[in-house]
DNA sequence: TCCAATTATTTTGTGCACGATTAGTTAGTG
DNA sequence: CACTAACTAATCGTGCACAAAATAATTGGA
């Protein structure tokens, strides 16, 4: 593992302050979450592309299958998203049939979404997006199960942590 | 609110009647994942923005750091990036006087990326981000090396994965 | 020498994501 | 009855990300 002392050979021609110990990128929890994410919507592309969803598209659909009809506001909180990011994103499902949005008659300030019959028609489709992408998880179920717990568990914080958004300074 | 909490550990027979058993949002690893990644990103915001970098330039300049002189493509290879997102991406650290860009003399095609002395200089404050992060890392010692290291082993699996890109079809 | 194949970068088009701002609704106050 | 405050969604501008196509230089033959 230990491939240092290669760096600072030549090309850096050291600072007058010294070089600074810079955390290394491979050592980087954030980095590699940043990746795995990446990587799994990669993983899935292929699998919706035939469903005519994007990731985040197919976040949103499985929310509303959940739960519908659902505020925008509902639906970012469950996801984790702003309203200017999932505005257009349910415009583009609208257009594509697979939602309805509508205002909310009791409260105006409401948008509803709710998913339309091809919508709910999608849902029996998704399976095989699972089953397909359960096969390529090139973890042991344990480990995998222990992975999406603490995973969990890091995200539940981290909601607290940014919206104190002042813990530490 | 308690429908099943049932994971049904192996197949799923109610072909039938209506409603699919959808996988449930907070039952995928994958949306675990993509949530940890964005909040990470929320986290890293107000530590970068005084140093004027976005968190993927922020990465980049992390790479950089380890080892420059280095072309696109490697940059790429290292940080899971298209050269079609790298470039204005480094275009804009070169407009910030951060890095340089020049076509390698031995080798006209590729183009090599070094952080300037302005970039160099920022190393020193980067401490203060990964000071700043560590203590809102909420998370023991221990469970979050084994979390890196797990992540870490899955990334480097999906990385074959989503290269062979027909594994289990 | 010239031409085809290879490699690397850039461009184009679509979509995701956020901060900041704006507009409209509801509710509470004088 | 305005008038204000809080809330909800939409809009604008910037930046990230990828696939596919376009561009450019190098290399390896015939």
């Amino acid at each position: 593992m230990t491939t240092k002392s290669i760096e600072s050979a030549s090309e850096v021609p050291a600072e007058a302050a010294g070089t600074f110990p810079v955390p290394r990128l491979d050592q980087q929890l954030c980095f590699a979450l940043y990746s795995a994410s990446g990587l799994m919507t990669k993983l899935y592309r292929p699998l919706l592309d035939p469903l005519g969803l994007t990731y985040p598209q197919y976040l949103a659909m499985l929310a509303l299958w959940e739960h519908a009809p659902s505020t925008v506001g509902a639906l970012g909180a469950a996801l984790g998203l702003d309203s200017a990011t999932l505005t257009p994103l349910l415009k583009r499902l609208e257009a594509g049939g697979l939602v309805t949005r509508r205002r909310d008659a009791a409260d105006e300030r409401r948008v509803l979404v709710e998913p339309t019959a091809k919508g709910q028609a999608l849902r029996g489709r998704v399976k095989d997006v699972s089953s397909g992408l359960a096969c390529s998880m090139p973890l042991e179920p344990g480990e995998l199960k222990a992975l999406h717990a603490t995973v969990t568990r890091l995200v539940s914080r981290l909601r607290n942590a940014t919206e104190n958004a002042a813990d530490c300074d």
